[in-house]
DNA sequence: CACCCTTTGAAGCTC
DNA sequence: GAGCTTCAAAGGGTG
């Protein structure tokens, strides 16, 4: 009921849905109504390999793109930057703001004059790296760790600390009177004696990338501020995306995952595996339990009804 | 204040 | 290998 009712918040109308059924009936107007939502937003870096994607020239979607590919830089969220710059920057002269999203190229043109490079079948040349490459790229981030050094990531030289990392919020306990080492369990003392690791978090995929960008359109393109539906929102326009304009974010996000991997050598999805949603997973266990509580409750109900007869025969089956 | 909600995709986990 | 789970972002809502 409360899923109906904040769904129902959604207004359906307050959005280009025709382009859901119509994708390819001036669909994106919306997109570019408002303007880039980040104006002033650094530049873009070229990616490397973009010639060499075979996908994207076969016209393919990239999901399955090898992890053996080449690997190439991967944009990494900054905070404080435009979203699609998180790791590196990108040149404004091919990946410009306008174009990036690939959508409502008439709004694009006409509201905002900015040139706009269709991806299409020459989307490759679209990520071709600028002069400098990565190693233009290490230049511009601040932060960019030694990514050939070994060992936990942290606050580069310059004392930025990289986007993709959040040091833990690590709860520090009041000092007790006296000793505490000698107070606690060995175990304790050697989980204190452990270097915190910060935390790395995911790359981002590419609806996620699609998301950061397009998340400030959709806001301010309606009243709604709650982000559940907003995600709706921005689903439906995934979806409504032609491949060429989805490949333009799976691309990114490959390049995402392969400079997480240049940055964070040793950093696997394992080491964030489990350390979130410790609530929904204790709910969601909880209520498999309910559910089994429920089920034993009503078969009990039965069993009173149905006792004696000779059903219990297949109520001995169902404990079993 | 931690988690929920909601979306997609990548990766981990379980069987 | 199939199917399920978790986590990435976001921010208002919830307990």
């Amino acid at each position: 009921f409360l899923q109906a009712a904040r769904q129902s918040q959604i207004p359906q109308d307050s959005y280009h849905e025709k382009h859901r059924d119509h994708p390819e009936d001036g669909k994106h107007q919306d997109m570019y109504s408002k303007g880039h939502p980040y104006p002033g937003y650094p530049g873009y870096i070229m990616m490397s390999n973009m010639n060499t994607d075979s996908y994207m020239n076969n016209g393919s979607l990239s999901p399955p793109m090898p992890r053996t590919s080449n690997k190439v830089p991967v944009v990494q969220p900054s905070h404080a930057v435009h979203p699609l710059t998180p790791l590196i920057t990108y040149s404004d002269e091919h990946f410009a703001p306008v174009s990036h999203s690939g959508h409502h190229p008439q709004d694009a043109n006409n509201k905002q004059g900015m040139p706009r490079h269709h991806p299409g079948p020459d989307m490759p040349n679209f990520y071709s790296l600028s002069p400098g490459g990565v190693g233009q790229l290490t230049s511009q981030l601040g932060w960019f760790p030694h990514h050939m050094v070994p060992g936990p990531p942290g606050p580069h030289a310059t004392g930025i600390p990289h986007p993709a990392i959040v040091n833990p919020q690590v709860k520090q306990e009041p000092p007790h009177d006296g000793d505490i080492m000698h107070m606690k369990p060995q175990h304790e003392q050697r989980k204190e004696q452990e270097p915190k690791r910060p935390h790395i978090k995911k790359p981002l995929n590419a609806f996620m990338l699609y998301m950061k960008e397009m998340r400030a359109n959709v806001v301010a393109e309606c009243t709604l501020k709650e982000s559940a539906a907003i995600n709706q929102i921005l689903g439906r326009r995934w979806h409504a995306l032609s491949r060429e304009e989805q490949a333009k974010y799976y691309e990114l996000a490959r390049k995402e995952r392969q400079l997480h991997m240049q940055l964070y050598p040793g950093w696997s999805a394992r080491d964030n595996y489990g350390k979130k949603k410790k609530r929904k997973r204790e709910k969601m266990q909880e209520s498999a339990t309910g559910k089994q509580r429920s089920l034993l409750l009503s078969l009990s109900f039965w069993f009173h009804r149905e006792v004696g007869s000779h059903t219990i025969f297949l109520w001995s089956h169902v404990l079993q």
